[in-house]
RNA sequence: GAGGGGGUAGCUCAGUGGAUUAGAGCAGUAGCCUUCUAAGCUAUUGGUCGCGGGUUCGAUCCCCGCCCCCCUCGCCA
């Protein structure tokens, strides 16, 4: 018999089956599986409670006759997964060591993990949008998340065997052009790619055009006549706009870099500016659209708030008044184009929640559209997260106001971690030690993006972040370190010396096994609702059992088959925080 | 007013589709480095799970009502 990937699915599989041969439960029985306890079992099924009252059956009873269905069923193997009624009729599994050993003999290497987790997503075609900044601005804070987030949900997406393209929807299309060319002719600015000055420039001068639009009306014109010729194809401006476009793109590409970003498409919302006037005719035809006080509109009167009898009227506005486009005519060509030209069978996107209504109504419109015209509606996700805070509760700035820079904060994180590392390693040459110094501020900085539920607030706190304590980037990573520094002690590669290993004996190895193997519920966990802490959580307390393991049991022992099994758990720890680290986005250490 | 999120230990946060003592990290207390990196490990203090009802043998979790905080609400994204 093969080794179960994921013995959780395997065991409720075989509950479904075993349910069929007893009366009282049939097909359609949900077994509820769930994680236990540890100090109770592995795993739990509760289903027979709702089962039993529902045929109001003694639940005892009936949770004994389900077991003794499931001891029927071929490939069940009591030697590899104990099982016992308990308490009111819960059902409890208990993976056994000679089970843990299989599996950790099995499951080597990121490769195998892989093809176990490909039947996740294998086959889906899917877009995810990040980190979609809008253009001529500089990173700050308040693109810390949908860069960290964002990754975190595509390499996770990718790992379960997604055909992925990550498609960077930059804002570069918006109102604020007008204005900013306007700002740059004023000033007779000559824009000078090279200057590293450049995007603070023109920051500046879009602050100073957007004051000035707003003091004079005669310059609000003016700016909405730029913006007109601008996308009427005026050579001048779009020449000007290329080179804001380019500017900003390589600035942002120095910041993604630093995080490891990847992007196979910059298709900004420019790409679509020939693609919005078929939304607008397909709309109207399939009488989806309407005019609503010279804008063209979409009503969901299903939907109270999207509703004509709404308090306060929200239509999903596809076309302006003046007769330009929006990010609802955008994002709408944008579906069209990814579900007809990539195929896509599901499409992500990873914004900020104060645009849950604006993908609501995107979503409600595209399925009336897609239907209206007979095609195929992806599975659309919108991945949202929560803001940022400062110590006084509210969305982080600096003292001035302005907003923090982005590469502001991974430079104080870097020269923190510098002085950390120093401290704690001084014999390191200082080249190795820039180099931990700055894999670990970054990784701190996603990590304390990461580790709480995306969709939460979350407090920033330099003094948290900083501390390298606790549920940290730092203490994943050094975990690791002290993994990866027995085998360096031995001469050996990670995944040698373990012909011969035994099945885990003390109960820190079990408890560590254990937790080894429930690298598999962590990615169902984090993939189930693409949230990225359950990857977190479940890192830690790896981190933690291999902690224990390594105070109580010492790797480095006289018996041969005793130091091949530790030796197996320490490959296995190092692979799959590796493994999970990357996920995340952050990149393992040799030392630190 | 409508919609979304949150209210769990001093602080920052997990969790629970019903089981005994509600978890973790920080902070506090007490131990552990001649031995695989002490950025660590062990033990321990600390909580009416916002408030009030309901369903149930049993609710932090489900249902109803209420209170507080944050966000959004017609042409920005």
């Amino acid at each position: 018999m093969s080794v179960w990937f994921n013995p959780a699915r395997e065991i409720e599989a075989l509950l479904r089956q075993a349910a069929e041969a007893v009366p009282t439960l049939g097909k359609g029985f949900n077994p509820e599986l769930k994680p236990s306890d540890p100090r109770h079992a592995d795993f739990q099924a509760n289903g027979v409670l709702a089962a039993a009252k529902a045929a109001k059956a003694n639940p005892r009873a009936l949770a004994t006759s389900l077991v003794e269905a499931l001891r029927q069923q071929a490939g069940w193997d009591e030697t590899l997964v104990q099982v016992e009624v308990a308490g009111p009729g819960f059902i409890n599994f208990k993976l056994t060591p000679a089970a843990l050993g299989a599996w950790l003999r099995e499951y080597r290497d990121e490769s195998k993990w892989r093809a176990g987790a490909a039947r996740l997503m294998g086959g889906q075609k899917v877009i995810i949008d990040y980190p979609s900044p809008n253009t001529a601005k500089q990173m700050h804070v308040g693109h810390l998340r949908p860069i960290v987030i964002g990754e975190a949900v595509a390499r996770l997406i990718a790992f379960c065997g997604a055909d992925l393209i990550r498609d960077n929807h930059i804002g570069d299309w918006g109102t604020n052009f007008g204005i900013l060319i306007l700002a740059i002719r004023r000033a007779k600015f000559v824009l000078d790619p090279q200057s590293p000055e450049v995007l603070e420039d023109l920051e500046r001068l879009y602050k100073e055009g957007s004051a000035a639009t707003k003091a004079d009306p005669a310059l609000l014109e003016a700016a909405r006549a730029e913006l007109a010729k601008l996308q009427s194809g005026d050579p001048e401006n779009l020449a000007l706009w290329e080179q804001i476009v380019a500017v900003s793109n390589a600035a942002c590409q120095r910041i993604y870099d630093q995080f490891g970003l990847k992007t196979d498409y910059i298709l900004g919302e420019s790409f679509y500016r020939d693609k919005v006037e078929q939304v607008y005719t397909e709309l109207q035809q399939c009488g989806l659209a309407e005019e609503s006080e010279g804008a063209l509109v979409v009503w969901h009167d299903e939907e109270p708030r999207f509703s004509r009898q709404a308090e306060t009227k929200l239509p999903f506005i596809v076309r302006k008044k003046d007769g330009s486009s929006n990010y609802a005519s955008t994002d709408l060509a944008t579906l069209l184009y990814r579900t007809q030209h990539f195929k896509a069978t599901e499409i992500v996107y990873v914004t900020d929640g104060r645009q849950q209504d604006h993908f609501q109504q995107l979503f409600l419109t595209g399925k009336k559209w897609f239907q209206a015209t007979q095609r195929t509606l992806p599975r659309l996700r919108h991945v949202w997260f929560g803001t940022i805070l400062g110590s006084d509760g509210k969305a982080i700035k600096t003292k001035s106001g302005d907003p923090v820079r982005l590469q502001a904060l991974i430079d104080e994180a870097t020269q923190r971690a510098f002085e950390s590392v120093t401290n704690k390693s001084p014999d390191l040459p200082e080249v190795e030690r820039q180099h931990i110094a700055k894999t670990i501020g970054v990784a701190a900085l996603r990590y304390a993006d990461l580790s709480s539920n995306r969709t939460m607030d979350y407090s920033f706190s330099w003094e948290k972040l900083l501390s390298f304590e606790g549920n940290t980037a730092p203490y994943l990573l050094y975990a690791n370190v002290r993994v990866r520094s027995i085998f360096r002690k031995l001469n050996l590669a990670v995944g040698q010396g373990e012909t011969g290993a035994s099945d885990p004996t003390t109960p820190t190895e079990i408890a560590l096994a254990r937790k080894l193997l429930a690298f598999t519920a962590a990615l169902d966990q984090a993939l189930e609702e693409l949230r990225p802490h359950h990857l977190c959580t479940y890192l830690h307390e790896l981190a933690s059992a291999y902690g224990a393991f390594y105070a109580a049991d010492n790797v480095i022992v006289d018996e041969p088959d005793v130091q091949a099994r530790r030796l197996m758990l320490c490959a296995r720890t190092s692979a799959i925080m590796e493994t999970g680290l990357r996920l995340l986005g952050i990149e393992p250490l040799e030392r630190m």
